[in-house]
DNA sequence: ATCAATTATTAAAGAAGTTTAATAAGTCTT
DNA sequence: AAGACTTATTAAACTTCTTTAATAATTGAT
């Protein structure tokens, strides 16, 4: 029953992440800047400056050149200050990068599938290592294939060890440092909409097809969508012909599983997929998947899903980096953690 | 470049706004009741109470039933003092009704459609008497069966003199009263979420027939989802069928527009929608209006579409009255705005 | 009936952010 | 090079909410 007000002891903490977050998104701040930016008095502003200064969390970067009158101190997040942890676990390898606050990889890394291990202790003994190494490691982000509700990992065909198991909770309190988990396609979906320049609370699709079949990531009004019973996205169920939905529609018979998007056929399908998506939700963008689709393959849907839908109405049909795209994702979520 | 964070110049506003609504939530509370909930202080409760109590807005019950020692006073929510006001045009006729923050309503009423009226004079008119005869209107909510982007509306055929026209601004400046404007599917769905007891962040679908072929109202996560170009919810145009999309099916040769829910191709046409549904956003929802379906077609449906779909994942369908969900949609609307 | 125990309310002290005024540092002009 | 002007920073007073202590009202037991 406890409501969420603003609360002046909870002010502290907001405005620490204000600075934090301002300051990394400007680059850099005068105290006048970060007052006039974040709503808060100049005092107050150079009262924690000084502390986070002194902690060294925040660095003087010079002075500015005058306007006419003294010269103002010139400040900058010290990036190094902190640094997160992403892993992502797929079926064949586990990849990690650690990263500082600006997004600039310390290290990579590739070890043997953590997924194969019946139990966790080889993505245990990983990460312990990669905290030994680095101790100013401040967050966790892991990304699964799977469904995740609040970090417990809850549908993951084909590792069972993961199933129905808590894997936030086991490592912050293993680890007491802050992890979040996510699924892959939430994601990478995530990551999509905070690189492009922060156009605020879109709708996007993240389109791909993966070895189980076709999949989305959905992202509606800037928020992920899980759904009722976490099914949002299985895009292969739905019925676009008499007798066939859209993973029949692609599968050909003899033919492996994993698709070519070319011939008509998925021309048609796909484009029926994205006029149904738009009727119904009426996205900004569908994303694809570089190394699946070329873009004269976008350009013939965009011309076969105006048959179904008036144009103006039809998203913008672009491909990009998916790998890029979950990495950024789960460093979003990670440096989200960090700065709060 | 404004960033929202708590300061404390705004901490007031947030506080009467708790103190209003958990007041309505509960129906009454004690001083004691209040500060817990709301994690404020008891002495900041206890002056912003006897500030509200001097001005009306708020009344005394009596004291509880001691607990052991001295008696608590409790405190209600003096419903009279703000009234709120419905309007919804639609084609034939507008209704209003005047109602109160617990929502009863003190009058309700019926004028000619101002949607025939070339200009709004007749809309404006109606306001206009309503808010001298009751001077307690502290909102207006106004639903219309188009497009609304802000307060601006902003596709609406068949009306022409409200095409691209800011109602919200217009009547605002007009009447100094907090205006919101909504679309009415929109408004219904919102009604119908805040109905049913809270169960916070929900995804619905609110399925209809309207006289322009059928459409859909839709909540993501608890947000109505406009989408691009506010075409979201368009369902007619989902390409269903080889040959057909969810209007064309639905359609005979020769009837009438006005959808009869009975037969098995409506059977299938409908429960591939929910198959469709389920597939993308897997809603927790869907619902129908009462006066266009029956029990015994919903169970069809749920029948039908475990064909496309594992039935767990299918969401509830369930009836309900579209007139009373839209008009506590906008009564939540006004509410809302009211109690800021 | 009176006193101890319990609980609601009020009052005073403390903490934190904002506003306003004062001071320091730098620029530009003559 | 000195003084007027501009701008950043610091200091002090003020507002507001919280915490802690004190007081008032009520109940139950002796």
């Amino acid at each position: 029953m406890k409501e969420k007000l603003a609360t002046p002891k909870s002010l502290k903490g907001a405005m620490m992440r204000g600075i934090r977050t301002t300051l990394l998104k400007l680059g850099s701040a005068t105290k006048v800047e970060l007052s006039e930016t974040l709503g808060i008095s100049f005092p107050t502003i150079s009262k924690f400056l000084s502390e986070m200064e002194s902690e060294g969390e925040i660095l003087l970067a010079g002075l500015d050149d005058s306007s006419g009158g003294r010269r103002a101190k010139r400040y900058i997040y010290n990036p190094e200050y902190m640094l997160g942890l992403a892993i992502f676990l797929e079926k064949t390898e586990t990849n990690y990068t650690i990263f500082n606050c600006v997004g600039e990889s310390k290290e990579d890394g590739k070890a043997e599938s953590v997924l194969m291990d019946s139990r966790l202790e080889a993505l245990t003994r990983c990460i312990e290592g990669l905290l030994a190494r680095f101790p100013k490691i401040c967050s966790i982000a892991i990304g699964v294939p799977g469904s995740v509700d609040h970090g417990r990992v809850f549908y993951i065909p084909g590792y069972e060890q993961l199933q129905d198991f808590d894997l936030k909770g086991y490592y912050e309190d293993r680890f007491s440092v802050p992890v979040i988990v996510e699924n892959d396609m939430n994601a990478a979906v995530l990551g999509f909409h905070h690189n492009g320049g922060m156009k605020e609370k879109q709708s996007l699709i993240y389109l791909y097809s993966g070895q189980n079949g076709p999949g989305a990531g959905i992202m509606v009004n800037g928020d992920i969508v899980r759904g009722r019973s976490f099914f949002s996205g299985e895009v292969s169920f739905v019925p676009l012909y008499d007798e066939r939905n859209f993973r029949e529609a692609l599968e050909k018979e003899g033919e492996s599983k994993k698709l070519q998007m070319a011939g008509e056929i998925e021309v048609d399908a796909v484009s029926r997929l994205v006029a149904s998506f738009t009727a119904m939700i009426n996205p900004h963008t569908i994303i694809f998947c570089k190394d699946e689709v070329e873009d004269a393959f976008l350009e013939k849907i965009a011309a076969a899903s105006a048959a179904y839908i008036p144009s103006e109405h039809l998203p913008e049909l672009i491909v990009s980096d998916w790998k890029k795209d979950y990495l950024f994702g789960l460093q979003h979520l990670g440096l989200n953690l960090m700065l709060s």
